[in-house]
DNA sequence: TGTACATCAGTGAACGCGCGTTCACTGATGTAC
DNA sequence: TGTACATCAGTGAACGCGCGTTCACTGATGTAC
C-alpha cells in the first residue's frame, strides 16, 4: 500500500515537533538543540535532518505552531461572546492572548520578544503571524458596521496615510483611519503589557497582575470602542 | 605613588566594559563572550576574570550601563522643555527612549527584551532600571501639583490599589490613583510600540516608522494628561 | 635610601562540554516488469 | 506472483568549532622596616 511510508513519515514529524517544542518550552529558543532533540526522540542526531534541513528550519515550524497556537486562542475566546459585545469580545481575546503568554512564556518570547540571534523569520511566518490581529481587526470592522465606533481626525503624513490605505483595502475595508489607529494602539498596548509582565518590569511595583491587566485592557478598550 | 596600580585597573576595567558593548552591540547578548571581549582587548582569555568573576557579572555591568544611558537619554530630553509643557515633556522623553532605542537595538534588548537565558539579575540593576521612569513620573507629579492633570475613578481590586499606594508612597507622592494608572498604561504603551517596531512586527504595515510614533505617542500623551 | 617580602596582573595550558552539519554505510521498504 | 532495482530511514564516526572556568606559574609593582 503506497503512502505507509509517508504516514509514518509525518508521525514522526510531528513527534519530533513535540519534543522541539517541549524543549523550547523549557529551556528557552535560544537553548533549542537538535542534539538534544534527536537524543529525546531516540534518533541519531544526523537522523533529524531527514525531516528538517537545518536547526532553522525547525525553530520555523515552531514560530508557525506558536502563532497559530495564540491565534486559535484570540479566536476562541473571541466566539464566546455575542457579535455586537465590542467590549466584551475585545477584553476576551486580550485575557486570552495573556493567557496563552503565561502557560508559554518561551513560546511567547520567541514570537513576540526580542529576535532569536542568527535567526531570520522566513515567509512562511508571515501569514500565521496575522491570524491573531485578524481577530481584533474584525472587532473593528464589525464595529463600524454597526456604527458605533465613531472615527476621529488624526494629525500625520502622507505616507502613514498610505499605510493605512493598504491596511484598509486589504484587511480592514471601511474601517477609518482614526479608528485603525486606535487598534494599532490597543494592539501594542496589549503586547506591551504582556510583555512587561512576563519580562519582569513589573516585579516589585504590582502583585495582583491579573486585576491589574484587566484595569489595563479595560481603560484600552474604551479608548479604542468610544470616540 | 599609592593608587596607580588601582588606576589603571579601573582604565583596564573600562576598556573590557568598552569592547563588550561593542561586542553586544554588534551581535547581541547571547553571542557575548568572554573569550572574544579578551581576544578584543589584547589578553588572554583567563586574564578577565582579574576583573569580572563571571559571564554574568559582565552582563550585570552592560545591563547597568544600558539603564543608565536610556535613563539619561530621558532625562536630557525632559530639560529641553519647560517645565508646565506637559505634553511636550511626554513627546520628548517618549523620542528619546526611541531613539536610544534605535541608535543601540541590541542594549535596548538586553534590558527590555525577553530574558538573557540562563541569567537572573541582580539586585544592583534595580536602582539604574528606575533612572528613566522616574523623569515620566516627574511629568505626572508636576501636572498634578499644577493643577493640570485630573484625577478619574478606577474601579479594581484591593490588592491593586495597595501596590498604587505603595508605588505612591515611595515616589509619586500626591499623584492620585487613577492618573498613576494612566501613567503605567502610557508607560507600557510606549515600550509596547517601540518592541513592536524594533522587533519586526510592523514589517510590512507601516513604512514612515516616524510618523506613526509620533501618531501614537500623542494620543498616548493626550490619554495621559487629559482627564 | 635600600632591601625583603607581599600583592597582584597576566600567561598558557588544560578540562570538559556541547553544538550543527557532513558523509559513507547498512538494511529495510516500496516499485516496476 | 516473483524477482531486480530504486528509494529512503537511520547509523556511527568524524570535522571543526567555540565556549566558561580553573590552576600553577612568572614577573612586575607596591609596601614595611
Amino acid at each position: 500500500m503506497t503512502g505507509v511510508r509517508a504516514r509514518v513519515r509525518a508521525e514522526l514529524t510531528e513527534e519530533i515537533k513535540a519534543v522541539a517544542r517541549r524543549h523550547l518550552a523549557e529551556h528557552g529558543a535560544a537553548a533549542l538543540s537538535l542534539r538534544a532533540v534527536a537524543r529525546d526522540v531516540g534518533m541519531v542526531s544526523s537522523a533529524i535532518y531527514r525531516y528538517f534541513a537545518s536547526r532553522d528550519e525547525l525553530l520555523t515550524a515552531l514560530i508557525i505552531e506558536a502563532f497559530d497556537a495564540v491565534g486559535e486562542a484570540a479566536e476562541r475566546a473571541d466566539a464566546t461572546r455575542r457579535r455586537h459585545d465590542l467590549a466584551g469580545r475585545w477584553l476576551a481575546v486580550a485575557r486570552a492572548v495573556r493567557g496563552w503568554a503565561l502557560a508559554n512564556p518561551h513560546q511567547y518570547a520567541l514570537v513576540y520578544g526580542s529576535p532569536v540571534p542568527g535567526y531570520a523569520a522566513p515567509a512562511d511566518t508571515v501569514d500565521p503571524a496575522t491570524r491573531v490581529s485578524l481577530v481584533m481587526i474584525q472587532i473593528l470592522v464589525d464595529g463600524v458596521a454597526a456604527g458605533v465606533i465613531e472615527d476621529d481626525r488624526i494629525e500625520t503624513t502622507r505616507a502613514v496615510r498610505k499605510d493605512l490605505e493598504q491596511l484598509r483595502s486589504t484587511v480592514a475595508t471601511d474601517v477609518p483611519d482614526g479608528v485603525l489607529v486606535r487598534g494599532l494602539l490597543a494592539w501594542t498596548e496589549l503586547f506591551g503589557s504582556i510583555s512587561y509582565e512576563l519580562f519582569g518590569h513589573l516585579h516589585g511595583i504590582i502583585t495582583d497582575y491579573d486585576a491589574f491587566f484587566d484595569l489595563q485592557m479595560n481603560r484600552t478598550g474604551r479608548l479604542l470602542l468610544g470616540a
